[in-house]
DNA sequence: CGATTCTTTGAAAACAGTCAATCTGTGTGG
DNA sequence: CCACACAGATTGACTGTTTTCAAAGAATCG
């Protein structure tokens, strides 16, 4: 059932099986459809979600009224709103279901309760918060050294099964430049 | 000595005297001289750096030739590579002092032992880094939703002490720019 | 005071956005 | 099975923002 989360803790800490059971009767599983929401704009975000497989996106609406992708979740990452969690604050963002999906639900209600009997519970998530980090600086270091249509070619050579998967629209509002744009760039040279 | 720091862990975790006073012989502290590094390219990051007072910049050096500015490291802000710490591979990063500035050290082989002795402290860390990523996505979103002008206007206006301290080209290059350009933003209307 | 480093200014060009029309594919209901 | 609706993708002309390059002007530091 969590299996894919417990091998994917385990790439950064030691977990015994009671480690293990405790975890897994904390954690919630929950299936969603395309299109299906986790959180909305104005809520006020209550869990940390691992896609255990399928794909999110983390999006907010921006004044012209366009979607503005943040973050795509894949396969074995966390997406949540870190900022609404922290301060329990109304979100400003939207986390969707990109097609159909399934997520395991990790309360934030429980959470410091969990990482008090389990500390490598913590320790795993302070590393893939470094991780993220870094990859979150790494986006920008993309984004102010490459021309859109650069960027679009990385990427979609580094993912190219990834960028079958969602539609062009979604790709050209994460890689940060229009619909428009990206189908003059795929139109320029196959 | 180490006090800002202490008061700033304090904000998220308790700790005992007993603590501080661990934590204060894993320490180090170091005072930076204007363009002073701590960490230069093709280096193997090797700590974890709290900015007591001053500013530190972490940049690359683009395929230009012109620096990047990833990130500045103001009062209470830690800084480092993580993609180099965490993996122990050379930085493709710099760490440079932009002003006479004072740092406290925690170096990485003593973090772990750290950890053990004080949960405490890794759970200062995990909530730290939740907001520094959480700051990096702000940062993505301010780039895709304002122009550089915009941008600028809302960063002088939210840290106008701030860009007093640094050369404009470096909030140029921070904003992603160029200093021409910000030049010829600053000098349509004051 | 001299030397470097930083900032300003202007003209031309590149990059990407906007808007509007058209085309394509896909699924749904009759 | 067809017709239709609708979401997504394409195309072209026009506009605007930001870059590039070059040169000159200010500021700062030793």
């Amino acid at each position: 059932m969590y299996q894919n989360l417990f091998d994917h803790i385990k790439k950064y800490v030691s977990l015994t099986s009671t480690d293990e059971g405790i975890i897994a009767s904390a954690l919630d599983c929950r299936t969603l459809k395309n299109k299906e929401f986790v959180l909305e704009e104005g809520q006020i975000c209550s869990a940390n979600y691992f896609v255990a497989n399928g794909c999110l996106r983390m999006f907010e609406i921006n004044s012209n009224g366009a979607d503005q992708i943040l973050q795509f979740g894949i396969d074995n990452w966390w997406i949540t709103d870190y900022n609404s969690l922290d301060f329990q604050r109304p979100s400003k963002l939207n986390i969707q279901a990109v097609q159909s999906s399934t997520v395991i639900v990790l309360p934030n209600k429980i959470q410091d309760e969990l990482f008090q009997k389990i500390p490598a519970l913590e320790r795993y998530f302070r590393l893939i918060l470094q991780r993220a980090y870094s990859a979150s600086q790494l986006r920008v270091h993309y984004i102010f050294n490459q021309s859109g249509e650069e960027r679009y070619r990385h990427f979609s050579s580094s993912f190219p099964d990834f960028v079958q998967r969602v539609p062009q629209y979604m790709l050209a509002s994460y890689l940060g430049f229009t619909p428009e744009f990206l189908s003059k760039i795929r139109g320029k040279k196959e």
